[in-house]
DNA sequence: CCACTGACAACTGTCAACAGTTTGAGCGTG
DNA sequence: CACGCTCAAACTGTTGACAGTTGTCAGTGG
């Protein structure tokens, strides 16, 4: 039984900044609160139900994250990302992921990188018939990928940078073609982990994202010629 | 003229919490308050001139850099990392930074490498006579080197692992009899950039940044035997 | 002497009101 | 008609007070 909204009384555990943070990130995420609106700190916590003090603390997490930008005496507002912005993401998202792929070719248990392979062949299976379908597992195997690396201030990194992709690519929908192109580089990559081979997995989980970020890339382009 | 102790009336541009943030930032990493100690939040904000509200934003801001570590209803305490936790930052320090010397090697252009050189040169004028003095510009390569890949989130993200790392080692100086070393290492790397070998100034940052980790190792393990 | 209970003090989380700034509409003027 | 000025509404930054929780310590009973 998991209640969510108390009215009046506070939960045991958590605090409302607490609790309000991963709602206004999945609201940004979402796209309920789109990349350039301003988030009214008065409209906003009489919609969620409380003051605006642990809305505030919330907003101004989401500002360290850098999903929201805090203009002085201005508000804030869900931050817009450039092209040239989003390719920096990925490059950083390169080096992140790729040594956290080097780290777990050395040290990740045999079993860990076996359990990758597995969820591969179940994705397989259940888009098998459609072939044309999407792939929404995607960023869970390079979760599970980067968590190979048992580091996670690493992880941590890689997550944060992951949101801030997320919402740069906004409504730029992953092309469903690239599901089964993605589905073989993600075996190639995993079975060059088994092989311990670091190096070829850092390089073909590299060729992997550039070729995802020039997809995005793309979209982008054709959504905002100009 | 840059005052700092604005007495009532508020400044222009920055909020208090902004300019809290760096205030508390500094102490913690100056080791006034040091690693275990707690953030009184009635205390802080009458020593700093402030209500409690802007103090709050400021530590809520630390804990997200992960600077503190704030427990509910039990106050904020500043960080104290492990061994492990150390040798992970530095993990994610070779990752971030062995990319920006890749980058860096790829696309820099030469007469900021050539700063770099000079730089040294510098430095290793300054410090000629006492061979086993201090090398506090160490540092500041390390930035330099990293803006070199000109990409600000990859920097932010060094940025605050390097602050991590630095509060992570605390009271463990750095040991001079390096300083000849460390600089005949730095000399190395901006060389290899130089020669726009990006894989071999990676391997030499990641040699130069293991010995450094063993350093910081050696003393924290010295200090607290167990 | 030790474990347990209950009340008190200290502190954090939250709220509502106040103060200062920005923005934009309305109005007058060149 | 365009431009600038004034002023009020809206909103953010800040403050002080209130509510709920945690930890402690004296007092009691085993």
């Amino acid at each position: 039984m998991t209640e969510q909204t108390r009215p009046t009384k506070l939960g045991r555990l958590a605090t409302y900044a607490d609790r309000t943070l991963p709602v206004l990130r999945e609201m940004i995420l979402d796209g309920k609160l789109p990349p350039g609106e301003r988030l009214n700190e008065v409209h906003l916590s009489q919609a969620l139900g409380i003051s605006r003090g642990p809305l505030r603390e919330a907003i101004n997490r989401l500002a360290v994250e850098g999903l929201v930008e805090a203009v002085t005496h201005r508000g804030v507002y869900v931050r817009s990302f450039s092209a040239r912005e989003l390719s920096d993401f990925y490059e950083l998202r390169v080096a992140l992921e790729t040594h956290a792929a080097r780290l777990a070719a050395r040290y990740a248990p045999q079993e860990r990188i076996d359990e990758l392979s597995h969820m591969l062949d179940e994705t397989e299976q259940a888009m098998g018939n459609d072939a044309a379908g999407a792939y929404p597992a995607s960023p869970d195997f390079h979760a599970r990928l980067s968590r190979l690396a048992a580091n996670p201030p690493l992880l941590q990194s890689l997550t944060e940078v992951g949101r801030k992709i997320q919402l740069a690519r906004a409504r730029s929908a992953h092309q469903p073609q690239r599901a089964r192109v993605a589905l073989d580089e993600h075996r190639a990559i995993t079975a060059a982990l088994s092989a311990r081979d670091g190096e070829h997995a850092a390089a073909l989980l590299e060729a992997h994202l550039t070729s995802s970020l020039n997809n995005a890339l793309a979209v982008l382009r054709a959504a905002e010629p100009k």
